[in-house]
DNA sequence: CCCGGAATGT
DNA sequence: ACATTCCGGG
């Protein structure tokens, strides 16, 4: 609100990629909605509206036509361009607020990882997923504030991802409609089209490299998930705030909650300083473009991160292995109906550590904590009910292809076999969605579903200091960090208290197998592995396409391909398999790794 | 309205 | 990949 009469503010700018996909240069709808939203031109048509990140379509065929005129597609309309919204679902990139006409809601964290994912979305909940809308500003976004107070000082600034978009933003670009009539607004900024390259935008890519990938969550944490835990309201009432932000309220809950050294371009600049965790500065090389293995610079950066990722990262599936978590149990708070429960659940961010004695003892049995997942909500997709069969899966190396997300099962699938991600027997897909949309959300949808303990964060390490690996954090990441809102309290939790386990908790991580120079992230999924696998056999699946993936899991152990991604399996059965060889794993998890670090993200917008 | 499958186009 | 176009079904 406080925009100078600029336009919106400068939301989601973040969310753009600055270099549009290779691909396809044209626009995609997501990014095109975000225009209209950020601008107050429109706000007839669209805008934000309920809780973060959901919009309204207020008149859905101008909206459609807008569109059409963008792509020059006459024809276009709201039956349609509802189609290619609801292509997003699965996506998660957006996703349909039931109960609403013509209402949707963004999914921020996705857009984010998928255009920066060298930032560190704190886990789940760093950025709310939806998105704020940067306050700093107009629409056009500052870059390093001269000063950082100048940026730091509104409360708001540091609520919102200011951050993000002021590294990040881009748009500006064209406008709403390039196509036919100009309604451009602020084309001029870069018609050239050069895009990033242009004036401004410069040092916007400097930033980028220099970005801290903790940045955010540290950063984030606090500002949303402090104080209030997840402050949020109650889906109940949703305030209204600005109207084009997409946070009608203020995601910041307590007072003063965020300390004031959070974010901010600038600070980014000088790590070291206000975050709470280490050093961090291997960072500062590694996050050009340029990324390297180097076992000096892998140490140092996890050494910088090993401590978030302990705290924060962890996936909630991992939790179910580590007899010293302290997980939420599936006790539910009695009263609370609300949805607050994420908040108990493990480690609020509160700075107080009840969460972690909140359990009693620890639960020594094997196979303590077996919370249901959510029913699935929605009965539709599995409909057909495809009866799990057809399997076969052939890839024993499932990983890498799943890694890269491109998994064309082309070549082997001979007839088409749609098969149903594994609809039946676990409700994942479901799950993910709804998990993915947040806690509201799940109440929301379901009604009354209840919601899984997350634990909290449940991410894995997502810092990746190259921007090529977007596809990484999507494929592997996504998951987790949209459906796992909770985040981490403070910084400074020392693992210890979260009972991880001595064995690597508290040194820097290096790798208890010896490969110290496997990022975080691929550590956890080997640790996860392993223990999936003596916890159970199977899972798998990735989320990406549920179409594409044409498997089924017959076989239970077969698939080893993710570990940590997999939409959650159901944890109904927990039969133990005996612990396959690590080694195996090792090596299979190192191809992937390679995997995804050759690929490319290809970025949205 | 909304949902996704299917075919088709770029 | 990402729509666009149709469309049957809820």
């Amino acid at each position: 609100m406080k925009t100078p009469g600029d336009t919106g503010f400068a939301f989601p700018d973040w969310a753009y990629k600055p270099e549009s996909s290779p691909g396809s240069r044209q626009i995609q709808l997501w990014c095109f909605i975000l225009e209209l939203l950020r601008k107050e031109e429109y706000h007839e048509v669209i805008a934000w509206q309920g809780d973060y990140g959901e919009f309204v379509i207020k008149d859905p065929e101008e909206v459609a036509r807008l569109w059409g005129a963008r792509k020059c597609k006459p024809q276009m309309n709201y039956d349609k361009l509802s189609r290619a919204l609801r292509y997003y679902y699965n996506k998660r990139i957006l996703h349909k607020t039931k109960g609403k006409r013509f209402t949707y809601k963004f999914n921020f964290n996705k857009l984010v990882l998928v255009n920066y994912p060298f930032i560190d979305m704190g886990s789940g909940r760093g950025v709310p997923q939806s998105a704020p809308p940067v306050p700093t500003g107009g629409s056009h976004f500052r870059f390093p504030p001269s000063t950082p107070s100048d940026v730091l000082s509104p409360s708001e600034d540091l609520r919102s991802p200011g951050m993000f978009s002021s590294v990040a933003r881009r748009l500006g670009r064209g406008s709403v409609s390039d196509c036919s009539d100009g309604t451009s607004t602020n084309s001029e900024l870069e018609e050239g089209v050069g895009g990033e390259d242009r004036g401004g935008v410069g040092p916007e890519r400097a930033f980028r490299g220099l970005l801290h990938p903790r940045l955010s969550h540290d950063s984030l944490f606090r500002a949303y998930g402090g104080p209030g835990g997840l402050g949020r309201p109650p889906p109940g009432h949703r305030v209204h705030g600005d109207p084009m932000s997409p946070f009608p309220v203020s995601p910041l809950p307590g007072p003063g909650g965020l300390l004031g050294p959070t974010l901010s371009p600038a600070l980014s600049m000088t790590p070291g300083s206000h975050l709470p965790y280490t050093p961090s500065p291997s960072l500062s090389p590694m996050l050009g473009s340029h990324f390297s293995f180097n076992p000096d610079d892998m140490k140092r950066y996890l050494q910088a991160h090993h401590q978030s990722v302990y705290n924060y990262h962890l996936s909630p599936r991992a939790f179910f292995h580590y007899p010293n978590i302290v997980v939420p149990q599936p006790h539910r708070p009695s009263a609370a109906p609300d949805k607050p429960m994420t908040a108990h659940h493990h480690a609020p961010p509160m700075p107080h550590s009840h969460s972690l004695h909140h359990h009693q003892g620890e639960e020594q049995h094997p196979s303590p904590f077996k919370f249901k997942l959510q029913p699935p909500p929605l009965g539709r997709k599995q409909r057909d009910g495809s009866t799990s069969s057809t399997g076969a899966s052939s890839s024993s190396l499932g990983s890498s292809y799943a890694a890269s997300g491109l998994l064309s099962n082309s070549s082997s699938v001979g007839p088409k076999i749609k098969v149903e991600p594994v609809s039946d027997v676990e409700s994942d897909e479901e799950v993910e969605v709804t998990d993915i949309s947040e806690e509201d959300e799940l109440l929301d949808d379901e009604g009354d579903v209840f919601t899984p303990p997350h634990p909290t964060n449940g991410t894995a390490p997502t810092a990746i200091p190259n921007g090529n690996l977007g596809a990484i954090i999507e494929d592997d990441l996504d998951e987790d960090v949209f459906k796992t809102p909770a985040a981490p309290p403070m910084g400074p939790l020392t693992p210890s208290l979260l009972g991880l386990k001595s064995e690597q908790g508290q040194g820097p991580p290096i790798s208890p197998g010896g490969t110290l120079c496997i990022p975080l992230k691929l550590r956890f999924k080997r640790r996860w592995s392993e223990d999936q696998k003596m916890e159970a056999g199977g899972e798998r699946d990735e989320a990406e396409d549920k179409k594409v993936r044409a498997e089924k899991q017959v076989e239970p152990a077969r698939r080893e391909s993710e570990n940590g991604e997999g939409p959650r399996r159901s944890l109904s059965l927990s039969l133990r398999v005996p612990p396959p060889p690590a080694q195996r794993r090792a090596s299979s998890e190192l191809q992937r790794a390679t995997a995804q670090l050759s690929l490319e993200s290809h970025g949205a917008c």
